[in-house]
DNA sequence: AACCAAGGCAACCGCTCGCAG
DNA sequence: CCTGCGAGCGGTTGCCTTGGT
């Protein structure tokens, strides 16, 4: 649709190839005098020899002045690896969650490290699934009752916040249809709003509250259920709390700790990017903060992974099996 | 020192989408 | 509803750098 006679040409006068420092100068000087408006006008505007499609990406990927570059931290490859098993190649989606870094950026950075890193560590990095289990106990099973149960659990926990983010995708693609403000980032925004970015999304965020998505529904009896018998006496048997006990006698979970300490709701804890300590290094994702309590309490050494116990696979089966249904 | 292969990254290309007329 | 325009997105290309022989 109209877009021949608009693209990048080879034609006489118009240069392609490498910016050059002067014309990265003449670019940013008048973007930042007068706005870039009509990018096919700029060039002439800006006494560029650059085609508008040309002086868009540049300064879009290297020239606006809120980029960050240099190397990625270690929470920006766990957001980077979990976005991508959540959404795929949507590199501007998965870019919205990285403040600073361009979806050009992130693209180029999958390929030529994260990608690797998880083809390295046996994992496809199309499907984010294992390609074989270690110990051959997948599908949940093993052979430890006590170590089984637990898994389980934690199986449980992560299956219901992929329940949750799959619901709300689901829902947000109705609001899209109804009266939604987000354009095709609608599933980025979603996504914004359960990990935890994006406090002030203003419409979005009065939409999101005044609709109380149904897939918040399991998350706020978790809550109600952990905040009665955080009031109880300590030792209770409740579900959640045998679950830390359950773990290591005394161990209180940190997921519990941060609602007693800093008044945090668990839908903050659960949806809240992981802190540092919860970070898998194994396989370079980020898990929640129930995964590390149970990481921290059965004595993981530096070595073992999500998947040496089958829990992994059992995750992704089921998000698999979530996200179907859903579409 | 010269050559070559691999990796990283900036830039380009082709396509799609949203919007306005 | 149709068409054209402008912008954005994701895949691909090609240049430059680095490391190995």
């Amino acid at each position: 649709m109209g877009r021949s006679t608009h693209d990048c040409v080879a034609s006489s006068g118009i240069k392609k190839g490498p910016w050059t420092p002067a014309e990265d100068q003449k670019l940013s000087a008048f973007v930042q005098k007068h706005g870039h408006g009509n990018w096919l006008s700029l060039p002439q505007k800006a006494g560029l020899q650059r085609c508008g499609k040309s002086c868009r990406l540049r300064w879009r990927n290297y020239l606006r002045p809120d980029i960050k570059r240099g190397n990625f931290s270690l929470q920006e490859d766990q957001t980077i690896i979990q976005l991508h098993a959540l959404l795929g190649n949507r590199w501007s989606a998965i870019a919205a969650h990285l403040p600073k870094r361009t979806d050009n950026e992130i693209k180029n950075y999958w390929h030529s490290r994260l990608k690797k890193r998880l083809a390295l560590k046996g994992y496809d990095p199309v499907t984010h699934k294992p390609k074989t289990t270690i110990f051959g106990f997948a599908n949940g099973s093993t052979d430890d009752p006590k170590t089984g149960s637990n898994l389980n659990h934690i199986a449980q926990w992560e299956s219901a916040r992929l329940q949750a983010e799959a619901r709300f995708v689901r829902d947000s693609d109705l609001h899209k249809q109804a009266y939604h403000p987000y354009n095709n980032n609608d599933i980025s925004a979603a996504s914004s709003i359960l990990l935890g970015h994006n406090k002030d999304c203003g419409l979005t965020d009065q939409l999101f509250r005044q609709n109380a998505p149904q897939c918040l529904d399991i998350l706020r009896a978790w809550e109600s259920m952990l905040m009665s018998s955080d009031s109880k006496a300590a030792g209770g048997q409740d579900h959640v709390n045998s679950f830390g006990n359950h773990l290591a006698g005394d161990f209180k979970p940190p997921i519990i700790s941060a609602i007693s300490s800093n008044g945090s709701s668990l839908m903050d804890c659960f949806f809240h990017e992981p802190v540092g300590q919860c970070f898998d290094e194994n396989y370079g994702i980020s898990i929640t903060e129930p995964f590390a309590a149970v990481h921290h309490n059965m004595g993981f050494k530096n070595g073992a992974c999500l998947e040496d116990f089958g829990l992994w696979e059992i995750i992704m089966q089921r998000k698999n099996k979530l996200f179907d249904i859903g579409n």
